[in-house]
DNA sequence: AAGTCGTTTGACAACGTTGTCAATATTCGT
DNA sequence: ACGAATATTGACAACGTTGTCAAACGACTT
């Protein structure tokens, strides 16, 4: 069975009676080829199942056809979810998807994407925060001219493609649903301070309470830093304050379950006693018990793009648009039914 | 900064004084090759700062350099140990870890492992449970003379290379070591049917309960799925149950956390009413409240074993060995302290 | 009908490696 | 010390694609 010899642009350029240097066209998306024989190439390839060589194409263009991811939240679904899209951007375009952690604690962070960058080239670049904030890291793919996209980045770059929801909105969306399940005391438990986006949520909900009328004092705001250690420590200081909450929007959702186990172990039931909201939808959040009402951003649909758009930057070299926005969706479910 | 002209064997050729083929010699750890004239390439290459050129390899040489990883079970942590694993023994062997989902519920998972195989060639596989205990998988891989290296296989494949952990040893040390900690009246909460190496946790089990002389009758056997909600069906099933045990051995930490949220929510206190021990020693294991003591195997070395041994025998077209036992170790955490 | 100018096509040389096989060193046996 | 055998080296042609540049083709103009 391993004796199937592959086809080559050779073989499809004889079929067809055309030279190869009009097949490579053809696979390329050249301009200049007449429609007549782009079909008739095309039909010749479809039909024996040709398949252009990878290596070979790299080789000739001095491209790799490689997107690069480079995260450092490890929120498996988050990443799972950009990976996904991107993964299926790339291939209907003949592009790798490849995804590479980068650790900002790391003082050496940027020699290994300097290393990343210099051993193995990249064609394309995807950020996800809390990398898409990180100027050093931008500024060293810039200088190198490779196009970029972030996504949610806290500032748009205008010579990078930005993919985004509304945090803001997306933050009063939550806690207006919050208030019209008759919530009036809310806690708030942010995420880290380097998370841009988690700042705007937080705006997005002070908005909402003021939009409402609701009072400032009744609402306790408690810094955490997205694991569920904090959603759990954030209860404790809940349960020790003298504003009695009856709503929860913690920033992420592991930080809510964290919120939930430690209420759950003080003997409270979620949602009769307390509702807890949480943010980005995850896996956990759905087989969590109680399922959690979260915020969904589409963030494969958002890879997809940012990765549909990178190769239309590469394949012409220029860029239509920069930005894209997102619509969100809260996912009700009885954590806060 | 783009302008940095990228170093050829040809470069290093000369700057060494010898042949091109000589410096690829050495680079591929070819046999014949002085060892003057080795060290003499290397350093000039070292100084230089050289490294060979992927995709001309790929193109001369037939080969891909890439080894994959084909998963089903979507456990991320279980899967980012095992890449992580890969990836450190490639990166030294200059090969490519790819990760890549194979969803056996799917009626076409067969065809989509064909047209990755067909479309991207790849040098070498490891498959993972439940994966790596598909024979019609395994035969495809087989078929084309891909090097295969299983990880925890039910059945051990002489043509391929086994890593494993000895299961039932372990669910026999866990159980011990829940007995040892005075507990009489346990509960065993199953993972798929479709893992055999669940089955083997269940034997070790079993066997534990019999050398330490318990009775079969106070002990409960509950099926779960690995999902969190089966853990959390399964308390309502104990909770329901006439016998009333004190120690629960879940069949991986996903179950152990729904059990223990099913617990609390039931009112009761882990540990004291109620020991929970996990299997797999995720990263949920340790950041739950309050953590579980969990049997941890060492994936990723022994993901790392997988590449090293494939990259052996892709490179010497041979095996030496083909069984890998390693070691696991109980952590012990506060949910069975 | 000839000239002009853009559009389409193709011949052929890269690209940076490895494979093949012949040439040259080195070692060994006597 | 002399072949014979073996270990080491190198020249050069692949590998399958794209880049370059010139040739052929059209459609217009005049």
């Amino acid at each position: 069975m391993d004796d199937m010899k592959n086809l080559t642009i050779q073989d499809i350029a004889e079929k067809a009676g055309v030279s190869i240097k009009t097949v490579s066209r053809v696979f390329n998306n050249a301009p200049n080829v007449r429609q007549q024989k782009r079909d008739l190439v095309l039909g010749v390839a479809r039909k024996l199942g040709y398949r252009p060589n990878i290596s070979a194409r790299q080789l000739a263009s001095k491209r790799s056809f490689v997107l690069i991811h480079f995260y450092d939240n490890p929120n498996m679904d988050y990443l799972s979810g950009i990976y996904d899209g991107m993964r299926a951007a790339c291939s209907e375009k003949g592009y790798y998807a490849v995804a590479e952690r980068l650790s900002l604690h790391n003082r050496s962070y940027k020699d290994s994407l300097l290393d990343y960058l210099t051993r193995t080239p990249v064609d394309g670049v995807i950020l996800s925060p809390p990398i898409s904030d990180d100027k050093a890291v931008i500024r060293e793919i810039e200088k190198r001219n490779i196009p970029c996209s972030l996504i949610s980045p806290g500032i748009k770059k205008r010579h990078c493609i930005n993919v985004f929801i509304d945090e803001k909105t997306a933050g009063r969306k939550m806690t207006e649903f919050l208030i019209a399940r008759g919530h009036t005391k809310l806690a708030f438990i942010s995420g880290l301070d380097t998370h841009t986006a988690s700042s705007q949520r937080e705006a997005g909900f002070w908005s909402a309470i003021e939009a409402h009328g609701l009072k400032r004092k009744d609402m306790v705001r408690i810094g955490g830093d997205f694991s569920m250690q904090s959603g759990f420590a954030a209860f404790e200081k809940l349960a020790k304050s003298k504003t009695k909450v009856t709503g929860v929007f913690a920033g992420n959702d592991e930080m809510a379950i964290g919120t939930i186990i430690a209420a759950l172990r003080a003997g409270m039931k979620v949602p009769e006693d307390i509702s807890v909201v949480g943010f980005d939808d995850s896996a956990f959040a759905r087989s969590m018990w109680p399922p959690i009402t979260s915020l969904a951003q589409p963030i494969g649909e958002m890879a997809g793009l940012s990765a549909k758009k990178l190769i239309d930057w590469i394949d012409t070299k220029e860029r239509a648009e920069n930005d894209f926005e997102f619509p969100t969706e809260i996912m009700v479910r009885d954590s806060c039914p």
